[in-house]
DNA sequence: AGTATACACGAACATTTGTTTGTGCCGCAA
DNA sequence: TTGCGGCACAAACAAATGTTCGTGTATACT
Protein backbone atom coordinates (compact mmCIF):
# COMPACT_ATOMS: atom_id res chain seq x y z
CA UNK A 1 0.00 0.00 0.00
CA UNK A 2 1.47 3.06 -0.87
CA UNK A 3 1.13 6.62 1.06
CA UNK A 4 -1.86 8.02 -0.52
CA UNK A 5 -3.88 5.85 1.51
CA UNK A 6 -2.97 8.44 4.44
CA UNK A 7 -4.73 11.34 2.70
CA UNK A 8 -7.94 12.45 3.90
CA UNK A 9 -11.15 12.01 1.60
CA UNK A 10 -10.92 15.57 1.37
CA UNK A 11 -7.10 15.82 0.60
CA UNK A 12 -7.84 13.67 -2.11
CA UNK A 13 -10.55 15.64 -3.25
CA UNK A 14 -8.30 18.57 -3.65
CA UNK A 15 -5.77 16.97 -5.36
CA UNK A 16 -8.15 15.74 -8.46
CA UNK A 17 -9.95 19.13 -8.11
CA UNK A 18 -6.25 20.63 -8.52
CA UNK A 19 -5.24 18.59 -11.12
CA UNK A 20 -7.97 19.01 -13.44
CA UNK A 21 -7.97 22.48 -12.72
CA UNK A 22 -4.04 22.51 -13.90
CA UNK A 23 -5.15 20.56 -16.78
CA UNK A 24 -7.86 22.84 -17.88
CA UNK A 25 -6.38 26.35 -17.29
CA UNK A 26 -3.28 25.88 -17.32
CA UNK A 27 -2.38 27.46 -13.47
CA UNK A 28 -2.89 26.73 -10.75
CA UNK A 29 -6.27 27.43 -8.58
CA UNK A 30 -6.05 29.70 -5.70
CA UNK A 31 -7.19 28.36 -2.37
CA UNK A 32 -10.37 29.62 -2.18
CA UNK A 33 -11.27 28.18 -5.46
CA UNK A 34 -9.95 25.09 -4.26
CA UNK A 35 -12.41 25.49 -0.67
CA UNK A 36 -15.37 26.16 -3.05
CA UNK A 37 -15.14 23.22 -5.16
CA UNK A 38 -14.62 20.99 -2.43
CA UNK A 39 -17.06 22.19 -0.35
CA UNK A 40 -14.61 23.75 2.47
CA UNK A 41 -16.05 26.76 4.22
CA UNK A 42 -12.58 28.49 4.96
CA UNK A 43 -10.22 29.24 3.65
CA UNK A 44 -7.73 28.26 6.07
CA UNK A 45 -8.50 24.76 6.16
CA UNK A 46 -7.66 24.42 2.72
CA UNK A 47 -4.20 26.20 3.87
CA UNK A 48 -4.04 23.36 6.59
CA UNK A 49 -4.48 20.39 3.97
CA UNK A 50 -2.80 22.24 1.68
CA UNK A 51 0.39 22.02 4.56
CA UNK A 52 -0.29 18.43 4.77
CA UNK A 53 -0.41 16.94 1.21
CA UNK A 54 3.53 18.89 1.07
CA UNK A 55 4.14 17.36 3.94
CA UNK A 56 3.07 14.10 2.38
CA UNK A 57 5.43 14.85 -0.59
CA UNK A 58 1.79 15.72 -3.15
CA UNK A 59 2.69 19.09 -3.82
CA UNK A 60 5.09 21.41 -3.88
CA UNK A 61 4.37 25.51 -2.75
CA UNK A 62 5.77 28.80 -3.24
CA UNK A 63 4.58 30.77 0.07
CA UNK A 64 3.53 34.44 -0.81
CA UNK A 65 2.49 34.04 -4.06
CA UNK A 66 -0.74 33.49 -5.30
CA UNK A 67 -1.75 30.36 -6.63
CA UNK A 68 2.03 28.93 -5.83
CA UNK A 69 1.44 25.09 -5.77
CA UNK A 70 2.34 22.78 -8.12
CA UNK A 71 1.71 18.85 -8.05
CA UNK A 72 4.69 16.77 -7.67
CA UNK A 73 3.85 13.21 -7.25
CA UNK A 74 0.60 10.74 -8.46
CA UNK A 75 -3.04 11.54 -7.68
CA UNK A 76 -4.52 9.08 -5.95
CA UNK A 77 -8.05 8.40 -8.21
CA UNK A 78 -11.05 7.36 -7.06
CA UNK A 79 -11.11 3.00 -5.74
CA UNK A 80 -11.51 2.16 -9.09
CA UNK A 81 -10.44 5.45 -10.57
CA UNK A 82 -8.51 6.82 -13.39
CA UNK A 83 -4.62 6.63 -13.12
CA UNK A 84 -3.96 10.40 -13.79
CA UNK A 85 -0.96 11.90 -13.08
CA UNK A 86 0.34 15.56 -12.14
CA UNK A 87 0.16 18.58 -14.51
CA UNK A 88 1.92 20.09 -16.24
CA UNK A 89 3.93 17.50 -18.06
CA UNK A 90 3.19 15.03 -21.43
CA UNK A 91 0.63 12.31 -20.59
CA UNK A 92 1.06 9.02 -18.56
CA UNK A 93 0.24 5.76 -19.47
CA UNK A 94 0.59 2.99 -17.54
CA UNK A 95 3.98 0.81 -18.33
CA UNK A 96 1.82 -2.17 -17.06
CA UNK A 97 4.60 -5.12 -18.42
CA UNK A 98 6.18 -7.10 -21.31
CA UNK A 99 5.07 -8.90 -24.41
CA UNK A 100 6.98 -11.68 -25.69
CA UNK A 101 6.55 -14.59 -27.64
CA UNK A 102 5.71 -17.50 -26.02
CA UNK A 103 4.21 -15.41 -22.67
CA UNK A 104 0.84 -14.22 -22.53
CA UNK A 105 -0.09 -10.35 -21.98
CA UNK A 106 -0.96 -9.22 -18.23
CA UNK A 107 -3.53 -6.45 -19.14
CA UNK A 108 -3.58 -3.65 -16.78
CA UNK A 109 -6.78 -4.94 -14.67
CA UNK A 110 -4.83 -7.49 -13.79
CA UNK A 111 -2.20 -6.37 -12.02
CA UNK A 112 -3.84 -3.12 -11.19
CA UNK A 113 -2.63 -2.99 -7.78
CA UNK A 114 0.89 -3.33 -8.58
CA UNK A 115 1.37 -0.30 -10.52
CA UNK A 116 3.96 1.88 -8.90
CA UNK A 117 4.76 5.54 -9.71
CA UNK A 118 7.63 4.20 -11.82
CA UNK A 119 5.73 2.13 -13.78
CA UNK A 120 4.10 4.86 -15.80
CA UNK A 121 5.48 6.34 -19.20
CA UNK A 122 5.39 10.11 -20.48
CA UNK A 123 3.46 9.45 -23.88
CA UNK A 124 2.71 12.69 -26.16
CA UNK A 125 -0.93 13.49 -26.77
CA UNK A 126 -0.90 13.10 -30.45
CA UNK A 127 0.50 9.16 -29.70
CA UNK A 128 -2.75 8.33 -28.39
CA UNK A 129 -5.26 9.28 -31.21
CA UNK A 130 -6.85 10.64 -28.96
CA UNK A 131 -8.21 7.98 -26.37
CA UNK A 132 -8.02 8.59 -22.85
CA UNK A 133 -5.36 7.86 -20.91
CA UNK A 134 -6.86 5.88 -19.03
CA UNK A 135 -7.90 3.18 -21.44
CA UNK A 136 -4.29 3.13 -22.85
CA UNK A 137 -1.32 0.96 -21.52
CA UNK A 138 2.21 0.33 -23.03
CA UNK A 139 4.24 -2.89 -23.32
CA UNK A 140 7.73 -2.98 -23.30
CA UNK A 141 8.57 -5.39 -26.23
CA UNK A 142 11.14 -8.30 -25.37
CA UNK A 143 12.87 -10.55 -28.19
CA UNK A 144 12.73 -10.52 -31.69
CA UNK A 145 9.71 -12.12 -32.42
CA UNK A 146 8.15 -9.14 -33.84
CA UNK A 147 10.49 -8.48 -36.48
CA UNK A 148 8.12 -8.73 -39.04
CA UNK A 149 5.96 -6.08 -37.99
CA UNK A 150 8.88 -4.07 -37.64
CA UNK A 151 8.95 -4.09 -33.71
CA UNK A 152 12.37 -4.96 -32.37
CA UNK A 153 13.60 -5.76 -28.81
CA UNK A 154 13.20 -2.80 -26.42
CA UNK A 155 10.55 -1.12 -28.38
CA UNK A 156 7.65 0.69 -26.64
CA UNK A 157 3.95 -0.05 -27.82
CA UNK A 158 1.59 1.93 -26.84
CA UNK A 159 -2.14 0.28 -26.61
CA UNK A 160 -5.69 0.31 -26.44
CA UNK A 161 -7.60 -2.12 -23.92
CA UNK A 162 -9.88 -3.70 -26.36
CA UNK A 163 -11.25 -7.20 -27.36
CA UNK A 164 -12.34 -6.37 -31.35
CA UNK A 165 -11.20 -4.93 -33.80
CA UNK A 166 -11.78 -3.39 -37.09
CA UNK A 167 -9.87 -4.68 -40.01
CA UNK A 168 -6.90 -3.29 -40.67
CA UNK A 169 -5.70 -2.24 -37.58
CA UNK A 170 -3.26 -3.12 -35.87
CA UNK A 171 -3.98 -5.29 -32.83
CA UNK A 172 -1.84 -7.58 -29.78
CA UNK A 173 -3.41 -10.91 -29.92
CA UNK A 174 -2.84 -14.19 -27.68
CA UNK A 175 -2.79 -17.29 -30.42
CA UNK A 176 -3.61 -19.85 -27.72
CA UNK A 177 -2.87 -23.34 -29.61
CA UNK A 178 0.49 -21.35 -30.81
CA UNK A 179 0.98 -20.05 -27.39
CA UNK A 180 2.47 -17.16 -28.28
CA UNK A 181 1.52 -13.13 -28.62
CA UNK A 182 1.87 -11.48 -31.62
CA UNK A 183 1.53 -7.82 -33.04
CA UNK A 184 -0.35 -8.11 -36.72
CA UNK A 185 -2.89 -6.14 -38.36
CA UNK A 186 -5.87 -8.14 -37.90
CA UNK A 187 -7.96 -9.07 -40.89
CA UNK A 188 -11.34 -11.04 -40.02
CA UNK A 189 -12.16 -13.20 -42.82
CA UNK A 190 -14.70 -15.77 -44.33
CA UNK A 191 -13.94 -18.39 -41.89
CA UNK A 192 -10.23 -17.25 -40.26
CA UNK A 193 -8.72 -14.06 -39.03
CA UNK A 194 -5.82 -13.58 -41.48
CA UNK A 195 -3.05 -11.47 -39.00
CA UNK A 196 -0.28 -9.87 -41.56
CA UNK A 197 2.73 -8.78 -40.50
CA UNK A 198 3.36 -4.63 -41.09
CA UNK A 199 6.39 -5.77 -43.37
CA UNK A 200 5.31 -6.91 -46.61
CA UNK A 201 8.12 -9.03 -46.98
CA UNK A 202 6.59 -11.68 -44.65
CA UNK A 203 3.94 -13.82 -44.90
CA UNK A 204 0.46 -13.34 -43.13
CA UNK A 205 -0.77 -15.92 -41.10
CA UNK A 206 -3.99 -17.39 -40.58
CA UNK A 207 -6.16 -18.55 -37.51
CA UNK A 208 -9.68 -19.90 -36.33
CA UNK A 209 -11.38 -17.24 -34.39
CA UNK A 210 -11.30 -19.59 -31.30
CA UNK A 211 -7.66 -18.95 -31.68
CA UNK A 212 -7.29 -15.45 -31.51
CA UNK A 213 -7.69 -13.68 -28.58
CA UNK A 214 -7.60 -9.70 -29.26
CA UNK A 215 -6.03 -7.54 -26.19
CA UNK A 216 -6.09 -4.34 -27.22
CA UNK A 217 -5.22 -1.76 -30.56
CA UNK A 218 -1.85 -0.40 -31.10
CA UNK A 219 -1.81 2.67 -31.35
CA UNK A 220 2.03 3.67 -31.66
CA UNK A 221 5.31 2.93 -31.29
CA UNK A 222 8.41 4.05 -29.34
CA UNK A 223 11.81 3.32 -29.62
CA UNK A 224 15.11 4.73 -27.84
CA UNK A 225 18.40 4.45 -28.72
CA UNK A 226 21.20 4.52 -26.37
CA UNK B 1 7.85 35.52 -42.42
CA UNK B 2 6.16 34.50 -39.88
CA UNK B 3 4.02 36.13 -37.28
CA UNK B 4 6.75 36.18 -34.09
CA UNK B 5 8.76 38.92 -36.66
CA UNK B 6 5.74 41.26 -35.37
CA UNK B 7 6.85 40.48 -31.87
CA UNK B 8 8.66 43.83 -30.46
CA UNK B 9 11.85 42.99 -29.02
CA UNK B 10 10.00 44.13 -25.22
CA UNK B 11 7.25 41.36 -26.22
CA UNK B 12 9.80 38.53 -27.00
CA UNK B 13 11.26 38.90 -23.62
CA UNK B 14 8.37 38.76 -21.78
CA UNK B 15 7.64 35.34 -23.64
CA UNK B 16 10.83 34.20 -22.85
CA UNK B 17 10.39 35.07 -19.24
CA UNK B 18 7.31 33.71 -18.88
CA UNK B 19 8.22 29.97 -20.54
CA UNK B 20 11.12 29.85 -18.76
CA UNK B 21 9.35 30.81 -15.06
CA UNK B 22 6.48 28.23 -15.95
CA UNK B 23 9.16 25.71 -16.94
CA UNK B 24 10.89 26.28 -13.23
CA UNK B 25 7.84 27.20 -10.69
CA UNK B 26 5.19 25.43 -12.76
CA UNK B 27 3.21 28.12 -12.81
CA UNK B 28 2.77 31.11 -14.65
CA UNK B 29 4.27 35.03 -13.26
CA UNK B 30 2.54 37.26 -12.06
CA UNK B 31 2.25 41.03 -14.36
CA UNK B 32 4.76 42.80 -11.57
CA UNK B 33 7.12 39.91 -11.89
CA UNK B 34 7.20 40.32 -15.24
CA UNK B 35 7.97 43.90 -15.75
CA UNK B 36 10.36 43.69 -13.00
CA UNK B 37 12.24 40.59 -15.00
CA UNK B 38 11.51 42.82 -18.51
CA UNK B 39 12.51 46.36 -17.14
CA UNK B 40 9.16 47.61 -17.45
CA UNK B 41 8.09 50.23 -15.28
CA UNK B 42 4.70 50.12 -15.17
CA UNK B 43 2.34 47.32 -14.74
CA UNK B 44 -0.26 48.28 -17.46
CA UNK B 45 2.52 48.23 -20.16
CA UNK B 46 3.25 44.47 -19.54
CA UNK B 47 -0.52 44.74 -19.29
CA UNK B 48 -0.72 45.93 -22.72
CA UNK B 49 1.60 44.06 -23.91
CA UNK B 50 -0.03 40.48 -22.70
CA UNK B 51 -2.99 42.08 -24.73
CA UNK B 52 -0.95 41.95 -27.33
CA UNK B 53 0.42 38.72 -27.08
CA UNK B 54 -2.82 37.35 -27.17
CA UNK B 55 -4.38 39.24 -30.28
CA UNK B 56 -1.21 37.69 -31.66
CA UNK B 57 -2.36 34.16 -30.44
CA UNK B 58 0.54 33.42 -28.17
CA UNK B 59 -0.98 32.90 -25.23
CA UNK B 60 -4.44 33.10 -23.44
CA UNK B 61 -5.49 34.90 -20.27
CA UNK B 62 -8.35 34.34 -17.87
CA UNK B 63 -9.52 38.02 -17.01
CA UNK B 64 -9.26 38.99 -13.20
CA UNK B 65 -7.28 35.90 -12.06
CA UNK B 66 -3.73 36.22 -10.57
CA UNK B 67 -1.31 34.73 -12.76
CA UNK B 68 -4.36 33.44 -15.45
CA UNK B 69 -2.34 33.20 -18.45
CA UNK B 70 -0.66 30.36 -20.54
CA UNK B 71 1.22 30.22 -23.45
CA UNK B 72 0.31 28.50 -26.65
CA UNK B 73 2.21 29.10 -29.58
CA UNK B 74 5.92 29.29 -30.50
CA UNK B 75 8.40 31.26 -28.38
CA UNK B 76 10.29 33.24 -30.51
CA UNK B 77 13.79 32.67 -29.38
CA UNK B 78 16.79 35.02 -29.76
CA UNK B 79 17.63 35.64 -33.44
CA UNK B 80 19.97 32.86 -33.14
CA UNK B 81 18.05 31.39 -30.15
CA UNK B 82 17.09 28.40 -29.23
CA UNK B 83 13.83 27.21 -30.08
CA UNK B 84 11.36 26.64 -27.26
CA UNK B 85 7.87 26.07 -26.52
CA UNK B 86 5.65 26.85 -23.69
CA UNK B 87 5.10 24.54 -20.59
CA UNK B 88 3.33 22.71 -19.21
CA UNK B 89 3.80 20.13 -21.98
CA UNK B 90 5.99 17.67 -23.35
CA UNK B 91 9.13 18.80 -24.80
CA UNK B 92 9.00 19.93 -28.43
CA UNK B 93 11.54 20.03 -31.14
CA UNK B 94 11.61 21.23 -34.85
CA UNK B 95 10.13 18.62 -37.26
CA UNK B 96 11.87 20.07 -40.20
CA UNK B 97 11.39 17.89 -42.84
CA UNK B 98 11.32 14.50 -44.45
CA UNK B 99 13.76 11.86 -45.17
CA UNK B 100 14.01 9.55 -47.95
CA UNK B 101 16.29 7.82 -50.22
CA UNK B 102 17.10 9.76 -53.63
CA UNK B 103 16.85 13.23 -51.34
CA UNK B 104 19.33 14.88 -49.30
CA UNK B 105 18.31 16.00 -45.63
CA UNK B 106 17.21 19.49 -44.99
CA UNK B 107 18.83 20.75 -41.42
CA UNK B 108 17.38 22.84 -39.34
CA UNK B 109 19.72 25.96 -40.33
CA UNK B 110 18.97 25.48 -43.91
CA UNK B 111 15.28 26.12 -43.35
CA UNK B 112 15.47 27.58 -39.87
CA UNK B 113 13.25 30.77 -41.03
CA UNK B 114 10.21 28.51 -42.52
CA UNK B 115 9.59 26.52 -39.46
CA UNK B 116 5.94 26.98 -38.59
CA UNK B 117 4.09 26.37 -35.46
CA UNK B 118 2.41 23.26 -36.83
CA UNK B 119 5.84 22.41 -37.61
CA UNK B 120 6.61 21.21 -34.33
CA UNK B 121 5.98 18.04 -32.68
CA UNK B 122 5.44 16.70 -28.93
CA UNK B 123 7.89 14.45 -27.49
CA UNK B 124 7.90 13.13 -23.94
CA UNK B 125 11.38 13.87 -22.44
CA UNK B 126 12.45 10.44 -22.00
CA UNK B 127 12.86 10.06 -25.85
CA UNK B 128 15.38 13.29 -26.06
CA UNK B 129 18.25 10.87 -24.33
CA UNK B 130 19.42 13.54 -22.08
CA UNK B 131 20.37 16.45 -24.95
CA UNK B 132 18.80 19.91 -25.14
CA UNK B 133 15.50 19.84 -27.21
CA UNK B 134 17.25 22.88 -29.23
CA UNK B 135 20.12 20.42 -30.60
CA UNK B 136 17.13 18.10 -31.71
CA UNK B 137 15.12 18.00 -34.66
CA UNK B 138 12.95 15.21 -36.26
CA UNK B 139 11.94 13.86 -39.64
CA UNK B 140 9.02 12.15 -41.26
CA UNK B 141 10.17 9.28 -42.97
CA UNK B 142 9.17 9.18 -46.51
CA UNK B 143 9.05 5.74 -48.62
CA UNK B 144 10.39 2.12 -47.22
CA UNK B 145 13.96 2.54 -47.75
CA UNK B 146 14.79 2.54 -44.50
CA UNK B 147 12.54 -1.16 -43.91
CA UNK B 148 16.06 -2.70 -43.01
CA UNK B 149 16.33 -0.26 -40.24
CA UNK B 150 13.05 -1.45 -38.99
CA UNK B 151 11.77 2.01 -39.66
CA UNK B 152 8.99 2.60 -42.08
CA UNK B 153 7.10 5.26 -44.02
CA UNK B 154 5.23 7.52 -41.74
CA UNK B 155 7.77 6.85 -38.93
CA UNK B 156 8.97 10.32 -36.92
CA UNK B 157 12.62 10.09 -36.18
CA UNK B 158 13.90 12.25 -33.64
CA UNK B 159 17.84 12.62 -33.76
CA UNK B 160 20.18 15.34 -32.41
CA UNK B 161 22.27 16.98 -34.65
CA UNK B 162 26.06 16.00 -35.41
CA UNK B 163 28.52 15.81 -37.85
CA UNK B 164 30.06 12.63 -36.49
CA UNK B 165 29.30 9.09 -35.06
CA UNK B 166 30.68 6.95 -32.44
CA UNK B 167 30.90 3.54 -33.73
CA UNK B 168 27.72 1.65 -33.13
CA UNK B 169 25.26 4.51 -33.00
CA UNK B 170 22.27 4.65 -35.50
CA UNK B 171 23.21 8.31 -37.86
CA UNK B 172 21.35 9.64 -40.59
CA UNK B 173 23.71 9.76 -43.19
CA UNK B 174 23.89 11.03 -47.28
CA UNK B 175 25.68 9.17 -49.18
CA UNK B 176 27.22 11.24 -52.31
CA UNK B 177 27.63 8.33 -54.60
CA UNK B 178 24.81 7.02 -54.14
CA UNK B 179 22.96 9.93 -53.68
CA UNK B 180 20.91 8.82 -51.06
CA UNK B 181 19.77 9.20 -47.59
CA UNK B 182 20.06 6.19 -44.86
CA UNK B 183 19.76 5.87 -41.10
CA UNK B 184 22.08 2.98 -40.65
CA UNK B 185 24.55 1.95 -37.36
CA UNK B 186 27.51 3.98 -38.03
CA UNK B 187 30.91 1.99 -37.55
CA UNK B 188 34.34 3.48 -38.70
CA UNK B 189 36.65 0.53 -39.71
CA UNK B 190 39.96 0.93 -41.25
CA UNK B 191 39.72 2.00 -44.67
CA UNK B 192 35.97 2.27 -44.63
CA UNK B 193 32.25 2.82 -43.18
CA UNK B 194 30.42 0.09 -41.88
CA UNK B 195 26.54 0.97 -42.13
CA UNK B 196 24.92 -1.94 -40.40
CA UNK B 197 21.30 -2.15 -40.68
CA UNK B 198 18.90 -2.94 -37.87
CA UNK B 199 17.47 -5.55 -38.90
CA UNK B 200 19.92 -8.71 -38.66
CA UNK B 201 18.35 -10.20 -41.41
CA UNK B 202 19.52 -7.14 -43.89
CA UNK B 203 23.25 -6.96 -44.92
CA UNK B 204 25.74 -4.28 -44.10
CA UNK B 205 27.20 -1.65 -46.57
CA UNK B 206 30.16 -0.53 -46.88
CA UNK B 207 30.90 2.81 -48.05
CA UNK B 208 34.64 5.58 -48.29
CA UNK B 209 34.68 8.11 -45.79
CA UNK B 210 34.49 10.60 -48.50
CA UNK B 211 31.27 9.07 -49.26
CA UNK B 212 29.49 9.39 -45.89
CA UNK B 213 28.72 12.60 -44.67
CA UNK B 214 26.61 12.48 -41.09
CA UNK B 215 23.95 14.39 -40.79
CA UNK B 216 22.43 13.46 -36.99
CA UNK B 217 22.49 10.45 -34.48
CA UNK B 218 18.85 8.81 -34.13
CA UNK B 219 17.72 8.81 -30.36
CA UNK B 220 14.72 7.40 -30.93
CA UNK B 221 11.41 6.93 -33.42
CA UNK B 222 8.07 7.34 -32.75
CA UNK B 223 5.01 5.63 -35.00
CA UNK B 224 1.38 6.01 -35.18
CA UNK B 225 -1.00 4.27 -36.37
CA UNK B 226 -4.31 5.39 -37.96
C1' DA C 1 0.72 72.02 -38.76
C1' DG C 2 -2.78 68.78 -37.44
C1' DT C 3 -4.24 64.21 -36.63
C1' DA C 4 -4.11 59.44 -35.75
C1' DT C 5 -1.93 55.39 -34.05
C1' DA C 6 1.18 52.63 -31.42
C1' DC C 7 3.54 52.35 -27.34
C1' DA C 8 4.99 53.67 -22.80
C1' DC C 9 4.70 55.64 -17.95
C1' DG C 10 2.90 56.34 -13.24
C1' DA C 11 -0.52 56.42 -9.90
C1' DA C 12 -4.72 55.18 -7.87
C1' DC C 13 -8.15 51.66 -7.32
C1' DA C 14 -10.65 47.38 -6.53
C1' DT C 15 -10.17 42.56 -5.94
C1' DT C 16 -8.09 38.61 -5.30
C1' DT C 17 -5.61 35.89 -2.36
C1' DG C 18 -2.35 33.89 1.16
C1' DT C 19 -1.76 34.17 6.22
C1' DT C 20 -2.95 34.48 10.91
C1' DT C 21 -5.67 34.27 15.05
C1' DG C 22 -9.22 32.75 18.11
C1' DT C 23 -12.55 29.34 18.77
C1' DG C 24 -15.00 24.90 18.75
C1' DC C 25 -15.70 19.90 18.01
C1' DC C 26 -14.26 15.16 18.54
C1' DG C 27 -11.75 11.03 19.74
C1' DC C 28 -8.34 9.17 22.69
C1' DA C 29 -5.37 8.49 26.58
C1' DA C 30 -4.02 9.43 31.34
C1' DT D 1 -12.95 14.20 34.21
C1' DT D 2 -9.03 16.52 32.26
C1' DG D 3 -5.81 17.27 28.80
C1' DC D 4 -3.98 16.81 24.24
C1' DG D 5 -3.66 16.47 19.27
C1' DG D 6 -6.04 16.35 14.78
C1' DC D 7 -9.17 18.79 12.23
C1' DA D 8 -12.49 22.33 11.06
C1' DC D 9 -14.72 27.10 11.00
C1' DA D 10 -15.07 32.18 10.66
C1' DA D 11 -13.31 36.61 10.67
C1' DA D 12 -9.88 39.91 10.01
C1' DC D 13 -5.52 41.30 8.12
C1' DA D 14 -1.81 42.26 5.01
C1' DA D 15 0.02 41.63 0.61
C1' DA D 16 -0.13 40.51 -3.90
C1' DT D 17 -2.14 41.48 -8.16
C1' DG D 18 -5.12 42.72 -12.18
C1' DT D 19 -7.47 46.94 -14.03
C1' DT D 20 -8.20 51.60 -15.22
C1' DC D 21 -7.25 56.38 -16.21
C1' DG D 22 -4.78 60.46 -17.42
C1' DT D 23 -0.72 61.70 -19.66
C1' DG D 24 3.42 61.77 -22.59
C1' DT D 25 6.28 60.61 -26.75
C1' DA D 26 7.46 59.20 -30.78
C1' DT D 27 6.26 58.11 -35.89
C1' DA D 28 3.69 58.31 -39.96
C1' DC D 29 0.17 60.07 -42.74
C1' DT D 30 -2.94 63.99 -44.59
Amino acid sequence: MKAFNRLSQRQQNMMRFMHNYMQERGFPPSIREIGEECDIGSTSVVNYNLNKLVDAGYIERSGKVSRGLRIIGAIPGLSSGPRVFGAPGPQRVALVGRIAAGEPIALPDDIGHHIDEDDYIAVPPQMLSGYDENEVFALTVRGNSMIDSMIQDGDIVILRQQNTAENGEMVAAWLSEENETTLKHFYREAEQIRLQPANQEYQPIYVHPSNCEVKGKVLSVMRNFH
